[in-house]
RNA sequence: GGUCUCUUGGCCGAGUGGCUAGGCGCCGGUCUGCAAAACCGCUCACUCCAGUUCGAAUCUGGAAGAGACCUCCA
């Protein structure tokens, strides 16, 4: 596929602007983007799979496009602080507690957890994976840099960001379309935030309490970095002051991004992203899957069906095939039977696949398959619309079908280029894997091998030597070496 | 309470001022030893009320319902 990027119309919704708007990098052809990965204190469920896969499509298009693409996702390691406890705990530290573990231990094993559930959905590995926990210092000389410039104060050992300071020259709420007076008078008042001039305001640093076991050490106390400044300062890190994109889930909006902004004009002097993008939410009865609502399915539940909500189990390309079915900006409501409907539709769209390999040329057509791959590719350029995308496959499904029963030609080019559709699209793009390459193929294999013997154990049954002993010897010649005994044939590897 | 968003056929979900996305399901048919798959056909929806318009599900206003954020959450 040639492309020339100079040539790209690829349009996306800015969450800054509220409108989509053309994509131009800052830098051509380099694309920086920055996505806000998980809090590693629990399994990934169907929420995390969204903003993982929604955004694994935008980079793995920008590449296709020809865009030489740095993806930053970032692991947080560094627990924020529960509200709802009384000892402003953080989660991380809490786990660890509960579990008696070391908190490093528990960000490990979910963080590990992480990377096999999203390598199971054909999720690309980000270009740069950083950890906030490994990146303490620069989080301190971010801060420093803050309060420096007189944006910050301190109070009791802990730092926080001036937000109505910052509001008098700046417009915190740009991105959120708030204004600070609304926030001001109609936040809630928390238990704790004494220290804070005004509720608004946000920690750049918290001084730890005693029983609080994750801390490090800085100018001002012993304790941790506040939950925006991690994003602020890894992006600037590794992707400059000023980058391409920034995504994440619409639940972080506000506050997070809204004060990443904030964090990096002061920091940096310019707001940190050029285009914002925020995938919505996966709901389940009309309500938003969540951590804190108790509602989520994990994963690992979806992959094997062990779950009071699920019928059965799905496959990680099941699961991944439903999210793209939906556009990123649209909620998606999570139901065994539109699950169900996915798996199906999946399944038709790779028997077609299959079914291409073995379709009879004509000399005449009657498809435009040039005008379809256009199509699909206006779908991408429309703010990614994987749906319209996908239903443009289907229409290549249909005629795959149409022409397997004659009831439609296509020419040896067009197979070609249906083929470079499917390629293209479905398996670099839309990032699905071949069922038929997957690891459930061993297992395929295996009841192959099995159903083998128990027709030659008939054959043997019915003293049909002659076939028995067929069926043993191609068996062998094809590396499956069978035993006989008296409780029946058993079978191995000829070569391990 | 404040800010914002949404409301599409049995389900999930796109989208546009006029030309019935798509997937799943249902029903009928072709095919078939049976079944499956496949193909064809059928299912013409857009919360309600009023307005703008030659024409609105799409624009405007109002009502009802749902949700998100405002507090950790993808």
């Amino acid at each position: 596929m040639t492309n020339n990027i100079t040539n790209s119309n690829l349009h996306l919704y800015n969450s800054l602007s509220r409108r989509k708007e053309k994509f131009v990098p800052i830098h051509s052809p380099n694309v920086g983007i920055y996505v806000c990965g998980p809090t590693v204190y629990g399994d990934a469920h169907l929420g995390h799979a969204r903003p993982a896969i929604s955004f694994d499509i935008v980079v793995r298009y920008l590449r296709h496009l020809g865009y030489k693409v740095r993806y930053v996702r970032n692991i947080t390691d560094v627990g924020h602080l529960e509200n709802d406890a009384d000892s402003g705990e953080d989660k991380i530290a809490k786990k660890a507690r509960l579990e008696e573990l070391e908190p490093m231990e528990i960000a490990q094993y979910y963080s590990d957890n992480y990377h096999r559930d999203m390598e199971a959905m054909n999720v690309l590995k980000p270009s740069i994976e950083p950890r906030a926990s490994g990146h303490i210092q620069e989080q301190i000389e971010f801060a420093e840099k803050i309060l420096n410039s007189g944006y910050a104060y301190e109070s009791n050992g802990s730092i926080y960001f001036d937000v109505v300071k910052y509001n008098k020259t700046n417009h915190y709420g740009i991105l959120s379309g708030r204004n600070i007076e609304d926030v001001l008078t109609n936040s809630r008042v928390l238990e704790g935030q004494e220290e804070k001039h005004n509720a608004v305001d946000f920690a750049l640093w918290k001084k730890a309490s005693p029983e609080h076991i994750m801390r490090w050490h800085s100018p001002w106390s012993d304790g941790f970095p506040g939950w925006h400044i991690e994003c602020s300062c890894m992006s600037t890190k590794y992707l400059g002051e000023n980058f391409d994109i920034h995504g994440g889930g619409m639940d972080l909006l506000f506050p997070h991004h809204e004060s990443e902004i904030a964090q990096s004009v002061i920091a940096n002097g310019n707001s940190p992203a050029k285009y914002w993008m925020h995938n919505n939410m996966i709901t389940i009865n009309g309500q938003k899957m969540g951590k804190s609502l108790g509602n989520f399915i994990t994963l690992q539940d979806f992959f094997s069906g062990k779950s009071d909500s699920l019928d059965k189990a799905y496959d990680p390309m099941t699961i991944r095939f439903f999210i793209l079915q939906a556009h990123y900006r649209s909620t998606l409501d999570f139901s065994n039977e539109a699950l169900l409907a996915s798996e199906k539709g999946l399944n038709k769209l790779m028997n077609a696949y299959k079914l291409m390999g073995s379709l009879a040329p004509s000399s005449k057509s009657n498809e435009n398959i040039l005008a379809l791959e256009q199509k699909c590719y206006q779908a991408l350029d429309d703010d990614f619309n994987t749906p319209i995308l996908i239903a443009h496959i289907f229409d290549g499904v249909r005629i795959i079908n149409s022409a397997n029963d004659k009831k439609l030609m296509l020419t040896t080019e067009d197979i070609i280029n249906l083929k470079k559709i499917f390629d293209v699209f479905v398996f670099d793009i839309l990032g699905m894997k071949n069922q038929y390459d997957s690891n459930s193929k061993q297992e395929i294999t295996e009841n192959l091998i099995k159903l083998i013997i128990d027709i030659r154990l008939e054959a043997r049954a019915n003293k049909d030597w002659a076939e028995s002993d067929k069926l043993r010897d191609k068996l062998k010649s094809l590396g499956v070496i069978v035993k006989d005994s008296k409780e029946g044939s058993s079978w191995e590897w000829a070569i391990e």
